[in-house]
DNA sequence: CAGATCATGTAACTGGTTACATGATTCA
DNA sequence: TGAATCATGTAACCAGTTACATGATCTG
C-alpha cells in the first residue's frame, strides 16, 4: 500500500492542510512514514488529479496560504472499496534480527550491550504506544485515532484495537529481548 | 539496511551462488526480501567489486556455469563490524490497520469475513514460523537459521532466539484478530 | 537573538518490486 | 508434453528517504 491511502482516509475524516497532515505522520505511531514533505505533496497532488480530493485555498495575511485539501464523494467511494479489499499480511523489516544471526563472533559483553540498547529503545517505544491508548487531554483536539476522536461507538473499538496492535507489537518485542539477555547470561555462567 | 548484509551473512556461513540465495530468501520467513534476481545478482557483483566476497567459476557440463561466491577476509571484518553497530528499531507496515480506521463504513458481516480472511492468512505464518523451530529432517542440508546447522553452542541459541521471534510475531498477530473479532461480535449482539 | 513553528515545495538518490529474457534438463 | 528446476542475467518502474530551498512569525 502507497501513503495515498492513508492520506485519502484523513481527510475523509477532517479537512487538512499539507502541513497538517506532515505533523499527523509526525507524531502517530500507526502511520508509520516518515512524514516528508516530498511525499506527501506529491501525493495531494495526485489525488487532487484524479478527483479524490478538493481543495480550498486559504490565504493567509502573513504567511503563505493553506491549502486545505478534504475528501471528495468519489474519493470517500475509493476509500469505501480499499477497506473491502483484500487484507495484506504486515510487513516487519527487523534488521537486528539478522544482526544477530552473525553476532555470534562479538564478546558476550558486546553482544549484551547492543540487547541492552535494543531494549531500551523498544521499551521507549512500548511506553509511547501504550500512551496512546490513553484518552488525549481534554479540550484538546482530538488526535488520529484518539476514541474521542470517533464518530461512532464501532469506530471507537476499532481505533483502540489498532493502538493496542502497536502496544502489543512492541510489548511482545520487549518480551522477547529481555528473555534473551537472561538466557545469553545464564548460558554463560553455566 | 539493504540486502547486501544478509547476502554477505550467508557467504561467511557457506558458500553459495546467486541461485542458492535466491532459493534461501524465498524460503525463509527471517530473510523478508522477495530474493528477486535483480537485487541478489547486483548485491553479489557489488560485493566482489569491493573485494568482500570472492567467486569460483565451476563449469557445468551441460548447465550453465555456476559462479559460486564466498565471503573473503575483509567481507568478515566488514560483517563484524556491521554485527557490532548500534540495533534499528524493526519496522513493521500494516496496511490492514490503516483500512480498518477507516472501515466503520463496511456492513458489520463484511467487515467480520475481512477479519477472517487475515486470521487464516496470520494463522498460515504462525504455522509456519513455529515449524521452523522443528530441526530438519535427518540428512537433510541445514537450512539457514537450523541450530543443526550452527557453528557454536551460542550460535545456536541466537538462531533459535530469531525463529522464535517471528512466531512471537504471528502468534501475537493471532492473538489480537481474534480477541478483535470477538469484541466487533458481541457489541454487535449487545 | 536563536530556535521552533507555519507553510509551501523540489532534486537526487536508494532500495526494492515486477516483469522480461534465455535455454537446457529432469520428472510426472 | 507440460511443468518444475537449474542457472544466469536485464529493464522499467514504484515507493520512500534525505537533503535542499525559501521566508515570515512566534516564543523563550
Amino acid at each position: 500500500m502507497s501513503i495515498e491511502y492513508a492520506i485519502l482516509g484523513l481527510l475523509s475524516w477532517r479537512e487538512l492542510s499539507g502541513y497538517d497532515l506532515k505533523k499527523i505522520f509526525e507524531e502517530s505511531v500507526a502511520l508509520y512514514w516518515t512524514g516528508n514533505n516530498n511525499e506527501i505533496y506529491r501525493a495531494l497532488v495526485d489525488l487532487r488529479e484524479r478527483g479524490l480530493v478538493s481543495v480550498e485555498v486559504q490565504p493567509q495575511e502573513k504567511l503563505p496560504a493553506r491549502k486545505v485539501y478534504a475528501a471528495t464523494a468519489e474519493g470517500r467511494a475509493e476509500l469505501a472499496a480499499w477497506t473491502a479489499s483484500a487484507p495484506q499480511l504486515p510487513q516487519r523489516r527487523h534488521a537486528l534480527l539478522i544482526q544477530l544471526a552473525w553476532a555470534d563472533a562479538l564478546p558476550a559483553g558486546q553482544l549484551d550491550n547492543l540487547l541492552a540498547e535494543y531494549e531500551d529503545e523498544v521499551q521507549t517505544q512500548a511506553i509511547i504506544s501504550r500512551a496512546q491508548l490513553q484518552p488525549a487531554a481534554a479540550g484538546a483536539r482530538a488526535r488520529f485515532l484518539d476514541p474521542a476522536g470517533a464518530r461512532t461507538p464501532r469506530e471507537a473499538v476499532l481505533w483502540r484495537a489498532i493502538l493496542e496492535n502497536w502496544a502489543a507489537f512492541y510489548g511482545s518485542e520487549l518480551a522477547w529481548v529481555r528473555a534473551l539477555r537472561v538466557e545469553l547470561s545464564t548460558a554463560r555462567s553455566s
